[in-house]
DNA sequence: TCTAAAAATGAAAGCGCTTCCATCGAATCA
DNA sequence: TGATTCGATGGAAGCGCTTTCATTTTTAGA
């Protein structure tokens, strides 16, 4: 039995149904949505027509251009996009993970993403893992389902089957925010071991021995933490002594470490931090105790947020382009998705030493 | 002509059509995904069993349930959400709309959303609005033709022709972050009034006279400077000194905002500044300049972010609930979609005053 | 003026699911 | 034991678009 549809808008459906339990009349009748098939009829062309004034203006002719768009408008017609993504088997959505969104590197790079990509049409799916592999992969599952055309995701640590998962399923995914030589498909980051190395010889050439270390678990920092304690090594100082804060760690967190950095090590001269909030942290802790910075202890943070060139002193920081990766990585996107020809997997946007009051 | 279709991924499909140029064969060969109709022959079952297995499956005998979870896996079969959506005309997906997402307070809101949401099945489709009424308003267009089941805004302010747009589609809508007798659908949030008028009465009872004011030109935070500037008529001070920054405003911003302020009004005793970001940035150019804090000048911020509880002083604040925000609209509009009886339009988390050595 | 090519339009067949309704055998009831 | 109900399953009809491919109308070419 085909369903039996009013003309437009008919009330016919509306009334037809009692209102529901708990379902509160809070709204106008849900006039039905017209679709395409209504505007055709007003506009007195083909169905398929109206799809190419939607999709393809320029291969209609202006006078019937003209009409439809009219009849568009009269009806108030938003084409469904459901119904185009299951036809034409593209949805228009890119789906970006991110650890988490409460934390504005990532959010910038989030930010990036969507300024590149609204305009061109595509929307952004929104996925937070919590740091966690596991949910990391279970999102991208749920993301597949919705048939996304690309997948943006933080970091190049991922549960072991999703390279061959995503592979499989051939869509272009960017990976970010991190560095390797082998990218599930494509790549844009600077790489963190390198950024902590060279944070360490900065220090060094300072003229600090006694190094130190706060920063978070998750990998990326860990490889910061990893960079920073191999030059140490190489330049033959004594090794790093290290904070392991849970993620997500926040600005009160950096006074503790930081007295427990010193109780370990009294000779403590310079402290890197994993981000600037951090830094900043220790900073702030170091006025409480009436430390001088950077006489009596060099502060570095990472990131180059807002805040660490606001501080008094000013901190010094490793800056990083994190809305330039959602901004590429967007562009990446759109290429691939274009069918642009690709010429580079990996993209190092690099990162750059800020040498401010606090070192 | 029916599509000739391979009984399961065969190579047919794939190998008849010639790599199309700038489409790099970086991936494996796109293998066909398995459709229902695919798992329903294997498990020798009909579609619709399939189905109910997806998403009744306490509608299926055990026996058969498990035959088909079965070819499920063996198949690896990931059901077709858009598919779902167009034929259920339920898309499973909230669209929320933030100013700016590289903004750490709406960032909390949005983890707040996605963490309820997502274990309940839905996904966030994320906008951006950049502060600008009319990209909202684009924006609720592109995610109408999303059809999606329920849309969470930032504010109270929207281009006029929103509210009826909405009522016509009869989708839950939440808005967010003040208050208004006459939301468009239903609301979560606190009075930005209430809570500017708050810190100038804390203020004042503080013993200052001569008040100031840091914020951006947006909405909300003008209805704080309101409330603020309200109390303070109230009690019979002299008129708030008043600085606004154009959004959206980064921390360095306050400290040139200040030495405005206190060319504007020598006098000046306390400062309310719009955020927490800004007051730090107060703070440190206090620091900079030699102003003790609070006895020559008392700084007070807003929504309570981690850094006011760290910085030397800490900075007094008034707390917010912004992750609360986002987790209340979760559960409104789950409410809303389960048919859960209504009881409250309006949700006020209101606010609270927290003082610190900065006051 | 006639023909070939190009532009404009339309008919039909899906895209991969969910929903409604019908069917059938087994369990329940009087 | 026959009538009734219930649980389990399947058939068919869409959901609202896009994509071929065929047809008609214009335009250009000679």
């Amino acid at each position: 039995m085909p369903t039996v549809r009013p003309v437009l808008k008919s009330a016919a459906k509306a009334s037809a149904k009692p209102a529901r339990l708990g379902a509160r009349p809070r709204v106008a009748a849900p006039a039905q949505a017209a679709r395409m098939q209504d505007v055709a009829r007003t506009a007195g062309v083909s169905l398929v027509t109206v799809s190419r004034v939607v999709n393809q203006p320029e291969k209609v002719a202006p006078a019937t251009l003209q009409v439809v768009r009219d009849a568009i408008r009269q009806l108030r017609f938003v084409p469904n996009l459901t119904a185009g993504s299951l036809a034409s088997r593209r949805s228009r959505i890119i789906a970006v993970i991110v650890p988490t969104i409460a934390n504005s590197i990532f959010a910038d790079t989030v930010e990036g993403l969507s300024q590149h990509l609204e305009p061109a049409g595509y929307q952004l799916l929104l996925g937070q893992s919590n740091y966690d592999l596991d949910e990391e992969a279970r999102l991208v599952e749920t993301f597949l389902g919705r048939r996304v055309d690309g997948l943006v995701l933080t970091g190049i640590d991922h549960v072991k089957s999703l390279r061959a998962r995503l592979h499989a399923v051939a869509i272009p995914v960017i990976e970010t925010w991190d560095m390797t030589h082998r990218p599930i498909d494509q790549l844009v980051g600077f790489s963190n071991l390198e950024a902590g190395a060279a944070a360490a010889r900065y220090l060094i050439q300072k003229g600090h021995q006694y190094l130190g270390y706060i920063g978070g678990t998750e990998a990326r920092s860990a490889r910061r933490l990893e960079g920073f304690r191999l030059a140490a090594r190489l330049a033959g100082l004594p090794d790093i002594t290290a904070v392991d804060l849970t993620v997500p760690s926040v600005i009160r967190d950096a006074g503790q470490a930081l007295i427990g950095l010193r109780s370990q090590q009294p000779r403590l001269q310079a402290i890197f931090c994993a981000n600037d909030m951090l830094a900043a942290g220790v900073l702030f802790e170091c006025q409480r105790q009436g430390w001088k910075v950077p006489e009596q202890l060099a502060i570095m943070g990472f990131a180059d947020l807002p805040i660490a060139a606001a501080t008094e002193p000013a901190l010094s920081s490793v800056q990083i382009f994190s809305r330039e990766i959602g901004a590429r990585a967007a562009q990446m996107l759109l290429d691939r998705l274009n069918r642009v020809a690709v010429t580079d997997d990996s993209l190092d946007l690099g990162f750059k030493i800020v040498e401010r009051g606090s070192t």
